[in-house]
DNA sequence: ACTATTTTTTATAATTTTCTTAAAATTACA
DNA sequence: TGTAATTTTAAGAAAATTATAAAAAATAGT
């Protein structure tokens, strides 16, 4: 318990922000503003997660980063304003463990932490490609930010939190309706169409809403 | 208005086609060919946006790229004919906001200028201009106060101070009135259309009250 | 009580999303 | 193969939501 978060971020506002969720949800936080103090401070007092935004004065970010990695195994959640897929491969290259990008909500931010930790150590990248936002009724597909209808928030919430379990059409309707409308089948496939047409967009090459013939639809990230 | 461009290009064809199309869209435009003069032109005449050509007679165009960057903040747009992802990568990390591969249309260049200084003043408006005056009960925008009645102050200060968030109009209403039946529906709406026009006047071009169709209202700033 | 201001309601227009439909494409399997 | 079942797709109708303007109600100041 009682877990010791490092925040990097030079801007004093976002990071106060954080800090403050971050307590609220139970946890120890230090922050940092300058990237030149980062890596002694991490050696002294061995954080449990590191939020490291890559736009640092003093330290190129991504420098950071990699010599963090060279001596220790604490999980790194690069922040950042540059929604550049290139930024985001070299990122995770890099060594980093998660990717968000800004502006991201705080609460976000926690519930990351806390993923961060109870996957313990390395992660699979692939499960962060894409990011679901909550607040926000949106998707960050490969750092690029797709706004969702509410159908389509609840349908794609519901198949993307359980990955490779398939959902009947009739699973799904009753699941996105809590009232007690009543649509058709064609009408599932309607909205998953208009989620590909929004994620698959930036997935160039692979797909991760799959159909299953006579049975139904599912969410799985192979790569 | 009429912002001055410089084009660093050493090709003279397309240097005078590109400053045809900028001049046409309102620029002002200045056209360099050899590497080594730009330094000292930047420096006197602070263009508002740079297009830089990578591959240049007399110095490497990366490392213009960086000398600019060292003292000026200027969008620099890189172009090149090598669609080379390393370069690319090496040229955002040299401090290009933008990158731009040969051959592309000039009207493409145009609208990627346009973006850079609309980005610009956007990043302006966010740290500074727009700012609540709680005991004054208005909001400065761009310089300009507006006097916000008790009941708009409450609703702009709510979406405010959580940009990003969505409020459903229960939200806002039980916030304001401490029983979210108390009026309708309507009646935030009716709210948000003065809010709109006291605060979106001063920011032609842009809006930071977002409605999200379905959920409710949100304050974002960027875009 | 009168006036000016603010707040709320109401009614209608405009917009966005949702759903249905039907034809085209794909898949399963005899 | 050929055929039936299923999914994909596109277009447009239907439904739901939001925008707008103007009237009515409430509030505060004089």
């Amino acid at each position: 318990m009682n877990d010791l978060i490092l925040v990097v971020e030079d801007q004093p506002d976002l990071a106060a922000l954080l800090k403050d969720y971050l307590e609220n949800a139970n946890f120890r936080v230090h922050i940092i503003a300058d990237g030149c103090a980062v890596i002694a401070w991490v050696k002294e007092f061995f954080p449990a997660v590191i939020l490291l935004d890559l736009m640092l004065p003093g330290k190129d970010g991504l420098q950071v980063c990699r010599e963090i990695r060279s001596f220790s195994q604490a999980p790194i959640m690069i922040t950042t304003a540059k929604v550049d897929e290139l930024h985001r491969i070299v990122g995770l290259e890099a060594g980093a463990d998660d990717y968000l990008c800004k502006p991201y909500s705080p609460r976000e931010a926690v519930a990351r932490v806390k993923a961060l930790l109870r996957r313990g150590a390395i992660s699979e990248i692939n499960t962060q490609l894409i990011q679901v936002d909550s607040d926000a009724l949106s998707v960050c597909v490969a750092g690029i930010n797709s706004h969702l209808t509410v159908v389509e928030y609840h349908l794609f919430k519901l198949l993307f939190d359980s990955p490779r379990r398939i959902f009947s059409r009739r699973e799904i309707m009753s699941s996105i309706y809590n009232d007690y409308r009543i649509v058709s089948d064609r009408t599932i496939d309607s909205h998953i169409k208009k989620l590909r047409k929004k994620i698959h967009r930036h997935l160039p090459g692979y797909e991760v809403i799959h159909s299953v013939y006579g049975a139904g639809y599912k969410y799985q990230n192979d790569h």
